[in-house]
DNA sequence: TCCATTGTTTGATGATAAACGAAGCGTCGA
DNA sequence: TCGACGCTTCGTTTATCATCAAACAATGGA
């Protein structure tokens, strides 16, 4: 076979792999830049778990989604921006331009968000980062991921911002971890810790959660206490 | 059904048209912009006519491409730019970047190359429009198409040009005809005249075909010649 | 008018693949 | 260590679809 076939015959594998509703539904869903779960993926594209996870492979073996194992889950997001462009220009000839997909995550769930129950985005990489270069966090190794245990310094402004963490110590959950961002690709503190954060920004009203997304917005507040606080120009 | 998920619908549907390696091998040929027939198109996909049939109604029911008959023969070409749009997003997803599509009739083809046995493109079509306005040819109307007859003046130009009008006229075949050139959407001059045209300048060396594609050059020579002989400025 | 060419429609057949439940494998939390 | 949970793999069933030959329709030329 020439490469010409060959390259007609990757192409109409690729086409055939986004030829079936349910995988569609499922690239559609990952069109904003986010990972997830094969439940979730399951969910919206209305088959069964066990259906799905041979739609993802079949997606994965295209190239056109990639996995990383996190724990129990397995995150599941677009290989990258070709396969949204190459999917808008699809929804071009499907209804004219009746619909357009988001190529990348919104502007207002990139800067700041939910993730389960910590904040990620830009505001909780940023958040991150200032904590470990104020050493109130430190990384101690481990096979997996990365986990942080809380310096005296920490433990100090924690305390002062009304945390108990002898108690996140005793929760049976992990107590501080690097969480994998998806929009900035970067770690957002999660665990016990991370949480324990976002609790005290929702009660002192730094941000504001939005409904019907995860989005969060920062308060003036907010801004001038994160300021104050951690010394974060945002 | 809601209109998300209708639009999710039919975007697989046509991702689904385009997930055949036949179909596909039929939009890839018509990628250039030209149209093909029907059995052109079989042979292209390498399936017999009747299979070739059924695609050809699958990929106009989706509208990727369209269809129009002239004669004994149907006629396919792409729907439009945004189908070689498409294609050539989802090319990037398939090898890289490893081959492009060209989504319209490339320059080389575009100014002039064969039609069958005639000359078609810019080339063809100024010519088949100057042919008429220096009335070497009259259209005769007929209920199919447009048929050319050749006038007193045509006459003796194409005997000056050593074409024996006479003997084109026993050939079984059509005389000449108006036939419709898909990259510049007008009528170039086909038939026995046609034909004839394309041997006389090929013969003078007025345009020279270059190997492995359709294309025709025009040299020097023939662009002075045929100023000189049409008054045709190319 | 007759025949060759072109193309579509129909019917039958075989291959592909989408769906699910059950079972298996890892990981997390108690 | 022991479930609970998330996810995958396997085996089976079912439905869809690509394919071709044969029949049919339309056209052009002799």
């Amino acid at each position: 076979m020439d490469a010409e076939a060959q390259a007609d015959l990757a192409l109409s594998r690729i086409a055939a792999a986004m030829g079936e509703p349910a995988r569609l539904r499922i690239l559609h869903c990952l069109l904003d830049g986010h990972a997830r779960t094969s439940t979730e993926l399951a969910a919206v594209a209305e088959v069964s778990p066990s259906t799905a996870s041979v739609h993802l492979n079949r997606l994965r073996s295209e190239s056109l989604i990639k996995v990383s194992a996190q724990g129990k889950h397995r995150y599941y997001r677009l290989q990258g921006g070709e396969v949204a462009r190459a999917l808008e220009a699809l929804s071009v000839l499907a209804g004219g331009a009746r619909r357009r997909f988001v190529p990348s995550t919104p502007v207002y769930l990139r800067f700041a968000r939910t993730c389960y129950d910590h904040m990620a985005g830009t505001l909780g990489v940023s958040l991150h980062d200032q904590l470990l270069s104020l050493r109130w966090i430190a990384e101690i190794h481990n096979r997996r991921g990365h986990l942080y245990q809380v310096t005296s310094y920490g433990l100090e402004g924690l305390m002062g911002l009304g945390i108990d963490v002898a108690a996140a110590r005793n929760l049976h959950r992990r107590f501080a971890f690097g969480c994998m961002d998806w929009s900035e690709r970067r770690a957002h503190l999660g665990g016990a810790i991370g949480a324990a954060l976002l609790k005290v920004a929702l009660k002192r009203k730094w941000v504001v959660q939005e409904v019907g997304n995860r989005a969060l917005s920062l308060t003036s507040l907010g801004h001038r206490e994160i300021h104050n606080r951690f010394g974060l120009q945002l």
